[in-house]
DNA sequence: ATTTTTAATGTGTACGTACACATAACATTT
DNA sequence: AAATGTTATGTGTACGTACACATTAAAAAT
């Protein structure tokens, strides 16, 4: 049904059914409640191309994401943004990124300068900084520009959505493939990697988990749990992970973030032979899962992530459908019999 | 840049142009030269809004599948193609269903009629009756019908994709979670539960992977492998599987199918603590996997299957991009801890 | 009674593409 | 030389919407 036959239904021009439809008022009480009424019976929905060709704006979205080398956790995010602004590119969602150094505020502050600068019709922002993504949060809302939010929430934000994870769950699951693993008893190592002090909400919250579920389990009496950190800004901090591993020797680890890759690659130097589960199929940790070394990896999809608040925009500017405001991804499970289906979906 | 900016660059008119694009003749050699030239200079992309509005059309795609009551694995597909069809219905994508008796034969070859006598535009089919669907795919052929398989293949049926999963690699997933909850020991029953001798094919591809992964793993030399059928087609299968379960007591149990909850049930009533694992988060298996009774089920996601093979006709069809040709699924692990995220993607 | 203001409604054009049709230029036949 | 056929090219219209602008009718002001 189109406007035109919606117009001589109701016995008027085009001009003022679309008045009606788009509230632009000059119109007699009267004609729009028939209209109204006539749009309502035959249940209007406007052509989708029709006004994408008469509209055909272009927006633009800008991406806040942590820079990255190579194989590391925040290339996941990017992949599946740049996939999303690729597939929706004809419908006139551009994509420009903003990568800053997550261990300098500074470099984030000056990164959301240039992002308000540019005016976008909608941000993606990762809470990584999690002080100055609060303030940017604000801001955004004031000057009543759209924005998402992926990876770990940040509460009342105003955002049209969050994507992420749920960290306390994504630890238990890994405290149950874990103690699955070693028999339901023996020692557990777990051992945080930490390069700064704001990425440490999420790898808290995985522990928590972990923790919280070892001892909620009644069959779970024999277990031993030893929780340690290495801090990558220490020089020796590679020998120190060495040092723990071979002083420790536990029957599992639980490296509560992506960089379990470091830890396979001692246990497969030093031929250990320990359980292993962590985070993240990324790059860095594909060669370790496929040989085995990593037993478990909890992955929460961040490439859907990205591409999840691409297209959430494109639904929210384009379409105008509403979205949702929390989405959970799945906590995959992947192993070395089930890891290569994983990759580039 | 569009085709008229083209023309003007070419010194022809937008006719001209045009019928270069759709490659329609009545072009002298040297203007289509240089307007090839010319498009492929600027990297020309046909408008999506303005092609779809003018094209306008309407594309019926028939889902050709087996019937199902509430819960069972066949609803999943179903449901994935109906929120597709529902998702793409502004672009002109239009979706109608035919159910078949999988026990059948007859009512495949009465709604495979139906669906030629409608001459859709694409067809979805799933080749539960194998011989029927060999031969389906000849005829679709003939009639240059685009068709796309889901669940299992079909070798060389000319089809414009296959979506669905590597059931061989299903079982050695199912067999190394099994062996490791049953600590790498003790006695395993590979517990077939059928109801026709169409879908053996996957149950069959899955044991052999499962026994596979057993024999070839060399820390496992501690297990017993027993393998039983169960035909749902005898009045008192359900006493027989009853019997099995509390005779043979086995140590772990992997149901390579979906009806893996008839099997929790047992357990359940008679309070046998048994490893079980399955396949596919159906609605008749999640309260077992819930409540931890089902320890493990590997999910092909059906429901993105049916989805992606209708997305894929939109593709096709209507954007005319190409497809892939082969979608092999993950295959998700699914457990207590993490079922609750994968409901309703 | 005429002009001006205001409110309500109608009309025209553009978006970029696809396709039917019209016209022009040239070659071939009578 | 005139008529017909062929090939190449140009023109017009439609798709459904959005929005600027034009027109009409009634109310208010002169």
């Amino acid at each position: 049904m189109t406007i035109k036959e919606i117009a001589k239904r109701a016995n008027v021009s085009l001009g003022t059914v679309d008045r009606v439809i788009h509230d632009r008022g000059k119109v007699s009480k009267e004609t729009k409640e028939k209209i109204l009424r006539i749009l309502k019976e035959v249940d209007y929905k406007p052509n989708f191309y029709a006004r994408g060709l008469v509209l055909n704006k272009s927006y633009v979205i800008t991406a806040l994401v942590p820079d990255f080398d190579a194989g590391e956790y925040w290339e996941m995010p990017s992949r599946g943004i740049k996939q999303a602004a690729k597939d929706l590119n004809q419908f006139g969602i551009k994509v420009v990124f903003f990568y800053f150094d997550q261990n300098d505020s500074e470099s984030f502050i000056r990164k959301v300068q240039e992002v308000l600068e540019l005016k976008p019709d909608g941000v993606i922002l990762t809470p990584v900084i999690n002080f100055e993504a609060v303030k940017l949060c604000a801001r955004l809302r004031t000057m009543a520009i759209p924005f998402s939010i992926i990876d770990s929430n940040i509460q009342n934000s105003g955002s049209i959505s969050f994507i992420g994870q749920d960290a306390i769950q994504s630890g238990r699951l890994a405290a149950k493939l874990l103690s699955t693993s070693t028999g339901g008893k023996g020692k557990i190592l777990i051992l945080s990697i930490k390069n700064n002090e704001n990425h440490n909400k999420t790898l808290q919250k995985r522990s928590e988990g972990f923790k919280d579920f070892l001892s909620q389990s009644d069959s779970l009496q024999d277990i031993k749990i030893v929780e340690l950190n290495v801090d990558q800004r220490e020089s020796n901090w590679k020998e120190c992970l060495e040092d723990i591993l071979v002083g420790q020797n536990p029957d599992g680890i639980y490296v509560p973030s992506s960089k379990v890759h470091f830890v396979a690659e001692v246990l497969m130097k030093r031929k250990l032979k320990i359980k292993l589960v962590g985070n993240d199929l990324i790059d860095n940790n594909l060669d370790f899962i496929a040989a085995g070394i990593i037993d478990y990896i909890i992955d929460q999809r961040p490439e859907t992530q990205g591409y999840l608040a691409v297209e959430n925009f494109y639904k929210y500017l384009v379409t105008k459908q509403r979205v949702e405001n929390d989405y959970y991804l799945p906590l995959d499970i992947i192993t070395k019999e089930n890891y290569m289906y994983y990759r580039s979906q």
